[in-house]
DNA sequence: CCTTGACCTTTACGTTGCGTAAACGTTTAT
DNA sequence: ATAAACGTTTACGCAACGTAAAGGTCAAGG
């Protein structure tokens, strides 16, 4: 098949403009120019094209792609596994400062206050990237696997205080349930009281926190014996109670 | 707490040359100059600045952030929702272009030849967007309540026979959990069969998995501790062991 | 056949978001 | 007290195109 600037153009999402640049520079040269002077463009050509736009996904500058690509020993598949595994630390990092953003938002709304440090979780990956590549091995045979457990959950902010915090409010979610379901409505104010501290509890121990994830959790209630063994002992019918509590707060409930 | 230039660059991960042209093009100012003519930021700044780096993530131009935060009626929260959903739908695409990448490496090494059009699936992304915004949300909406309605129905009707499998699982997991942890390694065979059948168990219960929720409750695990308890009747730090070869089964290992 | 509109060409200047260097003052630690 | 590490302003440079101007080509419809 072969292509005009704008068939490849559309076809691949770039402008014209930018095809007939990759020419100037060298980067990508048609197969051909036909009589009128029109860059025509092969199956060659249309392979190094999605070549360069990977390459350019992961903020490659077009300089290093064009000496990437013409190396001698190149190889298109060794490429294309190495795109991969910088693709899923792209989306790692897009991960965490989405949790950030869930996490300011449960902030804003009365959730625990954050540490300044903590709202650009996810912005500095690359910074860190270089560190774990430098050091992270070294650290990790020093002190061993269990410091480094301790230290990441120090570093997702679980103090020893915090930790006594949640217990506590554990406890108060439990004398909660008790005067919620004393009202017999899952939409009462109680109920709604008791649904946000439960999410206030979980912000605790949940790094990224949604409404999707949450109301999970209050179907696994029902679901799982433990958790259904430990929220009766309270009153009879509570762990259901519980989880249209959840629910309702949620405004996901019918 | 108030900030320099170079802590605020340090704690946030951009340059001080990119804090001093936010300054010059007035998209943030510092809190006040002080004797030496240094620059001081406090805490509405850092606040500040940590929009502007999520509106920047989101290819939005400086000028426009200008514009935004500008407006009267500008809410915090509702942007940072907008973050949310946005951030979403980059992650998808990513998503889309690592498919693209397998698919050509797949093709590349004898599998079913790919379309030129194939080849760039992902990238062209914007032309969805549009569509997106007029038909996303409703579409959306119907579909989550959807989801919860049959999980709800799913849930009250799960059959006696589930229930008793469901059961069964959850004591063959107490047992691979000792074998797994036997290798001591949570990236074992054995400890990769733990989470795949954790995963399955959750199943039963959870009518919309995903990895986030997945390793989510993972941590959960660890933190609280009628779960550590129940984990720990089998072996000392089971828990941990089995959060780590959930974690390291999801792919998000550190 | 002729016109129209969508495509193609080259040249050239403009823009964004900084990096980098120069020339110089301030603060901190030894 | 001296160096290192920070701070300041001014100014030029750069990548990766966008955009406009001035013009040639091509397929389709009237």
């Amino acid at each position: 098949m072969e292509y005009t600037v704008k068939k490849l153009a559309v076809m691949s999402g770039v402008s014209g403009r930018t095809l007939r640049y990759y020419d100037q520079i060298g980067l990508l040269k048609p197969a051909r120019i036909n009589s009128s002077g029109y860059r025509i463009y092969g199956q060659k050509e249309v392979d190094l094209l999605q070549q360069i736009l990977f390459y350019r996904e992961l903020e490659v500058s077009l300089e290093d792609i064009l000496d990437i690509i013409n190396q001698p020993g190149f190889d298109r598949s060794k490429a294309l596994l190495t795109h991969l595994e910088k693709l899923k630390e792209k989306r790692t990092r897009l991960d965490k400062i989405m949790a950030t953003v869930e996490k300011t938002i449960a902030s804003i709304e009365g959730g625990k206050p954050m540490q300044d440090k903590e709202k650009f979780e996810g912005f500095k990956e690359k910074l860190i990237e270089d560190n774990e590549k430098q050091y992270g091995e070294e650290i990790r045979e020093k002190y061993g696997d269990e410091t480094i457990d301790a230290s990441n959950a120090k570093l997702r902010g679980m103090s020893q205080e915090d930790y006594e915090k949640m217990t506590k409010l554990g406890e108060e979610i439990f004398v909660l349930l008790d005067k919620a379901y004393a009202t017999g409505d899952p939409a009462s104010p109680e109920a709604r009281k008791l649904a946000e501290k439960h999410k206030e509890w979980l912000m605790y121990s949940w790094t990224s926190y949604s409404k999707e994830a949450h109301a999970g959790l209050a179907e696994m209630y029902v679901a799982d014996e433990r958790f259904a063994a430990y929220y009766e002992k309270s009153v009879t019918g509570g762990t259901k109670f519980l989880r249209d509590a959840i629910l309702n707060y949620l405004g996901v409930d019918e």
